[in-house]
DNA sequence: AAGTTGACTAAAT
DNA sequence: CATTTAGCCAACT
């Protein structure tokens, strides 16, 4: 059978995200096996249509929400993460520590 | 078909 | 740390 497209599996890698916890768009890119394609990812995002599709979860890579500041994005996308208990301070979380053992215990053995 | 755009990133300042 | 700079890459003009 045709094989899933890079859509299809970064929208997978994102709904693989656990509650409660955040990822960088370069980080989706490269588990959706597409290293070095983060701005498909924001593309991708922006057109999607799915309201159960947690995009709240996704950061820039230094922690910062991708939204201007102030926008109605960007408040929306704080108040859902602190929802579900992410500390979001001026529009930034801690992102994870790029920590392999707990990589490999959220996103599996791949 | 060449140039612009952007929910990005890593490195330098 | 916060800001700026240069690089990146697919979609869109």
């Amino acid at each position: 059978m045709a094989e899933a497209s890079a859509e299809e599996r970064i929208l997978a890698a994102i709904r693989a995200v656990p509650r409660g916890q955040v990822a960088a768009y370069g980080h989706i890119a490269r588990r959706a096996g597409l290293p070095g394609r983060a701005r498909l990812v924001a593309r991708i995002l922006g057109g999607n249509e799915d309201p159960d599709l947690p995009w709240h979860r996704i950061l820039r890579s230094d922690g910062r929400i991708a939204f201007p500041e102030g926008s109605r994005g960007w408040r929306e996308q704080s108040q859902r993460l602190r929802a579900e208990g992410v500390a979001v301070e001026r529009g930034r979380v801690r992102m994870p520590a790029a920590d392999v053992s707990l990589d490999a215990m959220i996103w599996g053995p791949g």
